[in-house]
RNA sequence: GCGCCCGUAGCUCAGCGGAUUAGAGCACUGGUCUUCGGAACCAGGUGUCGCAAGUUCGAAUCUUGCCGGGCGCACCA
């Protein structure tokens, strides 16, 4: 419907001024009209011409070009150009077509990233929820996406539970797996780190121990060790730890097709660095370092003075594993922004040698998740939130206001908690206010549309689908919001930034309410149209969710 | 010290260059309705849009400086 218009305005100004601009059509208040543009003021200048007398004649024009979709075209202001769509237009524009922007387009988008032989803390709860909006949204604008993480299974952090493990093992034997109960293993495995990490800080001989064992760990991947008492520890551990991984996303309903772990991407990456030294990397203090002073950012170090590799390497050989196994036509990203900075040294030396990859790369960092009160959660204390703290708390949220704290509520609030501001700002999450059946919240849309979906199963009459019958200025204004639909959607995958869904949602629930409140819908004369209007409300308010990932339900 | 991000009503946030009064929700106050799911609707009012300059016909929105906060700055991830 927008593209019709857009080609007629711009053919308009053609014919009138020979001029090539490119027409964007904005919505304006409702009492201006359906869709406005100011090419107007644009050609104002190059013509050197009153703008409204331009706009008075490009309106001339397209009252004979799109005489059959329009009411009525005028203009206003200091050159705006308004049209009234005419009613059947309208209903057209419910049929949503979202903005191909990467149609055809293979895209692995990378989220989540937990770290093997660690916890899912909130944080993991927070950028995963985020990441799998966005993945949507790239699916609704036309790509293939597949879903993957990273994660490190080697490294300090993995020779630091292992430290304890093999403390409580009474050294290196496997057999004592089998006294972990398979409910408590990821405590288990979460509390050997904690023990770990405060002994790499507090004692110099366990210090000593865990850098000896991170490359032990090193050591066995260079072998392929799976045999060793000490590998059988060590691969049954990353084999429970990424089992918690499948149930905690089973949980969040979404479905990471590959986690790559570091131990993978650390040949490729060293390969790739190696060959570069000299004309990307330079070697400085031992260390082999990529001088990012040169373009303004942060001298890093990629191989360390043990000839190690370091996260940078192996982040170098991730996206070219990523490469080798998807052949993508682009990579996004998504990680807390505390690693913005970092990430972009990392780009900018794999732009030297790769600049293609890093073309298509798409980097999207987003804050960080606080409790109300400020508390910041760290992934480094030992003392940090859980993922599954996070769904407590809110399912205590949700019992303390006399619900039954089931999952789909419970992540329905939480999803939409999270989405709804704007990525990048950090979130002040406040599980009472996300529970809240008033206000901007999940359960608040959910209702909405349960609302809805009630009112059309007691429906009687046969909905009119005619475009026969003249709407009611209060019926044309709800049917008015409904097509805002497509824009918020487009500007949602232009910026990939879900938050515009959940504002559009909840300003189209709120309209509807009030609508609903000063018009009858069964059993009034006007049943007939309104139940178009009412099932066009709950299908929109039920694509909504699903770009979100969130599931409705019809009784609450 | 340098760099990146952020600063909008008491609180949580939209708005991110255009239509002379900057919007929601929460909280607070009053009202409507024997309610198609009342988890509703209506009314009531607060803002030097951190501060100051600049660009523009026009700035919460762009630029610069300052103030305040968060994060990052070599062998952790």
């Amino acid at each position: 419907m927008n593209d019709k218009i857009t080609q007629a305005i711009e053919q308009v100004c053609k014919q009138l001024f020979d001029s090539d601009v490119v027409v964007a059509l904005e919505r304006p208040d409702e009492q201006f009209g359906d869709v406005a543009t100011n090419v107007a003021m644009q050609l104002a200048g190059t013509l050197g011409e009153n703008p409204r007398q331009i706009a008075e004649k490009i309106a001339a024009g397209l009252r004979e070009t799109v005489a059959d979709m329009v009411d009525e075209i005028t203009v206003a202001g200091p050159g705006f150009l308004n049209i009234r769509l005419s009613d059947q237009e309208l209903w057209k524009a419910t049929q949503h077509s979202p903005l191909q922007k990467y149609a055809g387009q293979k895209i692995v988008a990378e989220y989540s990233d937990p770290n093997p032989f660690k916890i899912l803390h909130a944080g993991h709860i927070f950028t995963t929820v985020i990441g799998d909006a966005i993945a949507k949204l790239l699916e609704l604008a036309g790509a293939e996406v597949h879903r993957v993480n990273f994660g490190g299974d080697v490294g300090l952090h993995v020779a630091k539970t292992m430290y304890i493990v093999l403390q409580q093992f009474d050294g290196e034997n496997p057999t004592k797996l089998a006294d972990i109960p398979e409910e408590k293993r990821s405590e288990w495995i979460a509390d050997a780190y904690v023990k770990g990490h405060a002994a790499y800080l507090d004692d110099e001989a366990a210090k000593a121990a865990i850098i000896e064992l991170n490359k032990c760990v090193y050591q066995l991947h260079a072998d392929d060790d799976h045999d060793s008492p000490f590998a059988q520890i060590y691969w049954t551990c990353r084999q429970w730890s990424y089992e918690a991984f499948d149930v905690f996303y089973e949980r969040l309903g979404t479905k990471i097709e590959k986690y790559y772990p570091e131990s993978e991407t650390t040949e490729l990456g060293m390969e790739a660095v190696t060959k570069h030294i000299g004309d990307v990397f330079e070697k400085s203090e031992g260390a082999i370092i990529f001088r990012g002073e040169k373009y303004g950012l942060h001298n890093r170090v990629f191989i360390n003075q043990q000839g190690l590799p370091t996260y940078e390497t192996k982040d170098v050989g991730l996206i070219l594993k990523k490469y080798q196994d998807y052949h993508f036509d682009r990579s996004v990203v998504i990680t807390g922004n505390e690693q913005e900075q970092y990430m972009g040294v990392v780009l900018k030396a794999i732009e030297q040698f790769l600049p293609k990859l890093a073309q298509a790369t798409t980097y999207i960092p987003h804050g960080m998740l606080k409790l109300t009160g400020g508390v910041k959660m760290s992934s480094r204390l030992g003392n940090i939130v859980r993922a599954n703290d996070v769904l407590d708390i809110t399912a205590e949220a949700l019992r303390e206001s006399g619900h039954k704290p089931e999952d789909y509520m419970l992540l329905a609030a939480i999803k939409y908690a999270f989405l709804k501001v704007r990525l990048g700002r950090d979130l002040v999450y406040d599980p009472k206010e996300s529970v809240a059946l008033e206000g901007n919240s999940g359960p608040v849309i959910l209702y909405a549309r349960a609302r809805a979906r009630s009112i059309l199963k007691k429906a009687a009459a046969a909905v009119d689908t005619s475009n026969n019958t003249a709407l009611e200025a209060n019926e044309r204004s709800l049917l008015r919001k409904i097509t805002e639909y497509t824009e918020a959607t487009n500007k949602a995958i232009e910026e990939l930034m879900p938050h515009n869904i959940c504002t559009y949602l909840y300003e189209l629930a709120q309209d509807f309410n009030r609508f609903y409140e000063h018009n009858r819908v069964l059993g009034d004369p006007r049943e007939a149209v309104r139940l178009r209007l009412v099932a066009s409300y709950a299908d929109t308010l039920q694509a909504g969710l699903q770009l979100l990932n969130i599931t409705a339900s019809d009784e609450i």
